[in-house]
DNA sequence: TAGGCCATCTGGTCCT
DNA sequence: AGGACCAGATGGCCTA
C-alpha cells in the first residue's frame, strides 16, 4: 500500500526533524571558535566530547582545591 | 569539479 | 498490527 509508505516516510521525516533540532541545542551550548558558521553532526560530537572533557577537568581540579 | 554535508526514501528489525 | 529506530542508497547543494 502507498499510503502506508509515504506516511511512514513523513514520519521519519519528522524524526530527523526532532534530532536535527536536537543537534542545534547541542550547537548553542558548545563554544564554538568562530561562531561564523555552524559546526557539522560530525563536529557537534566531537566538539561536545571535547568540552565536557574539558569541563570534568576543570570541576576536578576545583575539587583538589579544597 | 571532486569531496563533504545533508535531506529524503526505503526496507529491515525491534518495541509497544 | 503499526510505529520507532536504524543504516544504506541516492541525489542536490555548496565550496575549497
Amino acid at each position: 500500500m502507498k499510503k502506508r509508505r509515504l506516511a511512514a516516510n513523513a514520519r521519519e521525516r519528522r524524526r530527523m526533524n526532532g534530532l536535527n533540532e536536537a543537534f542545534d541545542r547541542l550547537r548553542e551550548v558548545i563554544p564554538s571558535l568562530d561562531a561564523e558558521q555552524k559546526l557539522s553532526k560530525f563536529e557537534t560530537l566531537q566538539m561536545a566530547q571535547t568540552y565536557i572533557s574539558a569541563l570534568r577537568d576543570l570541576l576536578e581540579r576545583s575539587d583538589m582545591n579544597r
